[in-house]
DNA sequence: AGGCGGTACTG
DNA sequence: CAGTACC
DNA sequence: GCCT
């Protein structure tokens, strides 16, 4: 926050920095008189001990983990909690450390204690999740050979909390923790059983290096539409999609396993392993008569098939109704039924089919009866051949124009896009989009996309020596055609990227280049280190008269990474992502990847970003496998 | 009933 | 703040 | 419109 916002411009400041709660201690929290230890292992990563020692200390306790440095009889002496993954790992740990019988005063408890505390907001009572009071230990140093705990009877785990699994729900104030929601087609329902969290090893967080997808998940050679034949695909990741009853696992374990099918999707049959990078010198031109959804790798057949085309097509189309007439969340789950619907590997024969599908429901199974039924969808038939309704997507077609304006247009009498180029009530924007309509709505090859990328380096490398300058959007992701191009621009060093827009933009208009500015960025001067600056604007295809859109964006390179992930797309990728990075306790965006720490209701999130160099890092710190430009056309 | 991604510019 | 846009 |  260097830069004051300017008067006016309020929004500005939260350029600079994620809004985010700052971790406020509440000194009168629930763990106001709790000094806690956290024992590692047991398969709990360090990452989430930490998440755990902040909310501790964010309600007013103090909390140490026993992984780092030299921990500390002094740390064990004052300690009133000591909390571990199971018996086993609580013993193995204290015997080690040498602490045994310094612990009198604390209670042995299991993280499911913690858990449950945060999850009622409010300190419950230790007794159904004790571990063994650690003051045992100074009347026997045999060890823990005789004594089995009650329930903890031997089974595959070791000295498993089983005498635990029903506490949750006989707590007071227990709330399930939210399941991944909402037509991301998590393929999984309510009926799981909550209460396994930590019972076995490897649970818990996403980890950097050991979540490498099973190849054979993918293995499934449903090559869509391989043969004619329908179904019969054998086991498939893409049937996971509609598996339905109990699984097994944790609310991570399942996470994770949502997380990497949908991966696993996106890289099926991929036919090289790592591979040419389809960055930068791709020539299209080998790849002739490929449509505009098409990429490098999908004119080699790696994109799977839609064996339900003659149905999503008439969902497709509600949706792209919806959003023109700004009903944003049906729209959203028809966008999310149609992803589901059309990786499914059999082709539909009965809506009883998809019962149990995440992000189908009633509505749409009823719309797809209909559609195999009669082939065609009342309720879009009417719809398309509503007058007024057809002239309201003309209108929000236009830049600048959304639901509302269209609406307004409408009201005023227009029905026509000749009709509002009178209209002096236009936005700036609207009366430019209205003028380059046709050639916004234009795409590009490749080799346009290329030249336009040489030219805007060459200047932006001229102006500031050493000078970061990517395409990103759908040309990083490899299509074959383009509708913009957008650029992402930065400068190593971490300074020289101050005011560069402003040049840059300037030498663009100068040379002709630049042939109109849709949105323009806050020019302030004094450089004081903004995190980023955008630009929208329509400039000239080299070589021709022709005009395309444009974006530039000049980040820091401290979030240049975040960045890169975030322009790169697409927007279905950014969403899963973002959303399984809040389920895993993290925060996702252009400019960071922060921890978040859920307190109750409440949450807070980091201020500082976990250190992302490189795009490789923002994937290993969720633990996912990381993933190719081109494998991220979600 | 309330949420659905996270953010930036315009007017 | 509401509207629109970006991926 | 779907999910919790």
């Amino acid at each position: 926050m260097k830069r004051s916002p300017g008067p006016g411009r309020p929004a500005r400041a939260s350029c600079k920095r994620t809004a985010s709660d700052p971790l406020v201690v509440q000194k009168d929290g629930i763990f106001r008189d709790v000094h806690m230890v956290l024992i590692p292992g047991g398969g709990i990563l360090e990452k989430q001990l930490q998440i755990w020692c902040r909310k501790v200390t964010a309600l007013g306790g103090s909390c140490r983990t026993l992984s780092s440095g030299p921990t500390t009889a002094d740390v064990i002496d004052v300690a009133t909690h000591i909390a571990a993954a199971t018996t086993a790992r609580l013993e193995q740990r204290m015997e080690k450390v040498e602490l045994v019988g310094r612990a009198a005063r604390a209670v042995a408890v299991s993280f499911k204690w913690l858990e449950e505390c945060l999850a009622s907001a409010a300190q419950v009572p230790v007794d159904n999740f004790l571990l063994r009071e650690v003051g045992w230990y100074e009347h026997d140093k045999e060890g823990p050979t005789g004594s089995e705990q009650p329930g903890t009877a031997g089974g595959a785990c070791p000295a498993p909390l089983m005498e635990h699994v029903t506490a949750k729900a006989a707590s007071p104030g227990y709330e399930p923790l939210p399941l991944p929601t909402s037509g991301l087609s998590l393929p999984l329902n309510n009926s799981l059983s909550l209460d396994d969290s930590t019972n076995c090893p490897a649970l818990s967080h996403p980890s950097p290096s050991n979540d490498r997808v099973q190849r054979e998940g993918t293995a499934c050679g449903v090559r869509a539409g391989s043969d004619g034949s329908d179904d019969e695909a054998g086991p498939c990741v893409r049937d996971a999609l509609q598996a339905r009853g109990a699984r097994g696992g944790s609310r991570e374990e399942r996470l994770q396993e949502w997380m990497r099918t949908e991966v696993a999707l996106r890289r099926q049959g991929r036919p090289r392993e790592e591979g040419a990078e389809t960055q930068d010198g791709c020539e299209a031109s080998q790849y002739p008569e490929v449509d505009d959804e098409s990429t490098l790798e999908g004119a080699e057949g790696d994109i799977p098939l839609d064996l339900n085309e003659h149905i999503t097509r008439h969902l497709r189309e509600l949706k792209d109704i919806y959003e023109a007439l700004g009903d944003e969340w049906r729209a959203l789950t028809y966008r999310r039924a149609v992803g589901v619907l059309e990786r499914l590997s059999f082709r539909i024969a009965s809506a009883e089919q998809l019962a149990g599908v995440m992000g189908v429901g009633q509505q749409v199974r009823d719309k797809v009866k209909e559609i195999l039924g009669t082939g065609r969808l009342a309720k879009l038939d009417s719809l398309q051949s509503d007058a007024k309704l057809r002239v309201l997507r003309l209108f929000s077609s236009v830049f600048g124009v959304g639901a509302k304006t269209a609406l307004e247009l409408y009201s005023r009498g227009h029905r026509s896009l000749a009709d509002l180029r009178g209209d002096p009530s236009l936005s700036r924007q609207a009366q430019l989009g209205l003028r380059y309509y046709e050639e916004i709505g234009a795409k590009m090859s490749r080799d346009d996309v290329a030249r336009i990328h040489a030219l805007v380096q060459a200047q932006a490398e001229s102006i500031c020596p050493g000078v970061s300058c990517e395409v990103t959007g759908s040309y990083r992701r490899g299509r074959i055609m383009c509708g913009d191009v957008d650029f992402l621009v930065t400068h190593p060093d971490g300074k020289s990227h101050r005011g560069l827009l402003a040049r840059l933009h300037q030498r663009l208009t100068a040379i002709g280049f630049l042939m109109a500015d849709l949105r323009s960025f806050d020019d302030d001067d004094q450089g004081g280190g903004a995190l980023c600056q955008t630009y929208l604007g329509m400039c000239r295809l080299p070589g021709t008269d022709d005009h395309r859109r444009i974006d530039i964006k000049v980040y820091s390179a401290a979030v240049y990474a975040c960045a890169l992930v975030h322009f790169t797309g697409n927007e279905v990728f950014n969403r899963k992502v973002r959303f399984f990075a809040l389920q895993t306790g993290f925060k996702l965006s252009e400019y960071g990847l922060f921890p978040v720490t859920k307190i109750g209701k409440r949450k807070f999130v980091d201020k500082t970003s976990l250190p992302c160099a490189t795009e490789r890092d923002v994937f290993a710190h969720l633990g996912l496998e990381y993933l190719e430009p081109h494998e991220r056309n979600w």
